[in-house]
Formats: C-alpha cells, structure tokens, sequence
DNA sequence: AGTGGCACCTGTGTGC
DNA sequence: TGCACACAGGTGCCAC
C-alpha cells in the first residue's frame, strides 16, 4: 500500500488519537508479520505514548524512558482507531487498547508489514532503520546528494535506483514513475548517466510531488486509507501510473508500461528522454 | 561489489 | 461457475 506520503498521512492521523494515551493493553492476534511479534511488545502496557515521528515507511512511537514502537505498513497495512467494543476485522492482527477507551488496530492482509519493540532509538539501533539513505523532504536532501547517490548504483535503470533505499527513501513504484514523468526522463537511463542538472530536476519533482500527494492524503489504489479511515486522493492526480494506453498529459501520445526489476513502470516514450 | 531475481503473503481481476 | 494465473503500494536475502 504504502509509500512515503501514505505513511506521512497514517503519522499524522495517529498522533491526534495516540499522543498522550496510555497503553492499558496490547494484544496480538497473529505474531508472523515480515519479522515475528516479540512478546516483548507486552512492555508497552502501561506506557504512554510521548510523540511519533517518520523515518523512511517506518512510523516510530515513542513510549517515553528511551522505550520505542516501530510500525512498518509492508504493502497492504494500515491503522485503524475504533471503539473498543467494535468487531473485530479479517487480519487485525495487533489491537493497543488505549485509556480514552478507544483501540489502535493494525491490519495487513499480506502480513508484509512488521511491529517492533525497542529499548533505544530505532533509528540507531533497529539496522533495518538505521542504514536508510536520505528523506526526500529534508533539507539534506540535494541535487548533489542525490547524484553522488546515483554514482553507486550506476548501472542500474534510473527507475530502479529511485527505489533504492540507500539513494533516497520513501520513493516506491508509483512515484518512481510520476517523477520521472514529471522530470522528462526515460525510465531507462543509466542512474550513472543522470546529470546534475537533471538530478536537480529530479529532487525538485520528487520533493514537490511527495508534498503534494500528502496534502491530497496519499494515494489509494485499492485499499489504504489514513488512520482516520479516509481514502488517499492523490491517485486523482497520478499523471502516467496506471494509464497505460490513455493519452500523455503532455503530447497525447499513450502512456506505455514496462518492467523494471520486476515492477509495473509507466511512461511517456514521447515526453522521456 | 553491484545486480537481478526470488521470497515472503493474501486478495482481486482476467481469461479460458 | 470454476479454475489457473498474473499482478499488487515493500524490502531482505540469495546467488551470479
């Protein structure tokens, strides 16, 4: 499901409705997410939750004393606030009862996702975390950054090396196509042919294009919804992912679809070059 | 060392 | 209607 703006959207619907309670009770349904459930998870009981941030698809709660939940959404989770007598749903596979009497649920039909507790800043000391490459949104984040970035992974197509986390986080599939369209660059390019000036462009439509699909609440293709339950409606402005066959924006010719390293890529061999 | 391919899962849509 | 198959928003690991 979920790509960076999806999870930016899911953070901010969770922090109205969690900062500030406290976690009377955790239950977990199904422990075989991408990484098993510890039971060490049960530690949260009785902590309140101090503030959550994002690092790349990672949404971190912090539970105060050095004391973390790291969330990760995989493809198909999200999260869910409910009346605590609500009936439970098909892979509810964790519920934090909260004190104002309302649960946080997580849900993830392909159990791609995974739920981690730490003692310490995941974002030292869960590796998964630790080794991401830069945010998009940062400052940090450059034309120079993201060039010498490219530099290492060479070889690769440009669309591809997009989705590299250690190039920058939080560009998946469909953004990857959106802000190559936007940038006028073949998704075949080398990542070491790609000049500065282009990686210029690049970050420029990155950065915008994510900011953008947050304030639109993500993008929904078949089933993410914030933790506010409401649908993502970027997928409104998705120029060429999934249009394949439908006019280019820009020339009317058809948007055309490839793969790359597997993944659907759509794009305009008229505009891209 | 960088790269492509596969694996992990379930659900949905398509074509026969 | 049923079945087989392809494909789906991510990412770690495994051979080459």
């Amino acid at each position: 499901m979920p790509e960076l703006p999806e999870v930016e959207v899911t953070c901010r619907g969770m922090r109205p409705r969690l900062v500030g309670r406290t976690i009377n009770k955790v239950r977990i349904f199904e422990k075989r997410l991408r990484l098993p459930v510890t039971d060490e998870i049960a530690n949260a009981e009785g902590r309140k939750v101090v503030a959550i941030d994002r690092r790349a698809k990672f949404i971190i709660v912090s539970a105060g004393d050095d004391c973390w939940i790291t969330i990760h959404l995989g493809m198909t989770g999200h999260i869910r606030f409910v009346e605590h007598d609500a009936p439970l749903q098909k892979h509810d596979h964790a519920v934090f009862c909260l004190s104002d009497g309302f649960e946080m649920r997580y849900n993830d039909p392909r159990r791609f996702g995974l739920i981690a507790w730490t003692v310490g800043d995941p974002r030292i000391c869960l590796p998964m975390v630790a080794k991401m490459g830069p945010e998009p949104l940062s400052e940090e984040f450059s034309a120079t950054v993201l060039w010498e970035n490219l530099q290492r992974s060479k070889k690769k197509p440009i669309k591809t090396a997009l989705m590299d986390n250690s190039v920058v986080v939080g560009v998946g599939n469909i953004y990857a196509s959106e802000t190559l369209f936007a940038s006028g660059i073949s998704p075949d390019r080398k990542a070491g042919d790609i000049s500065l000036p282009e990686a210029e462009v690049l970050v420029a439509n990155i950065k915008s294009i994510l900011q953008k699909s947050i304030a639109s609440g993500g993008t929904t293709i078949r089933d993410f919804s914030g933790a506010d339950g409401k649908p993502g409606y970027y997928v409104r402005e998705l120029s060429v992912y999934g249009h394949e066959g439908e006019p280019c924006l820009k020339c009317r010719n058809p948007i055309a679809s490839a793969k790359h390293a597997g993944r659907s890529t759509y794009y305009c061999p008229h505009c891209q070059h």
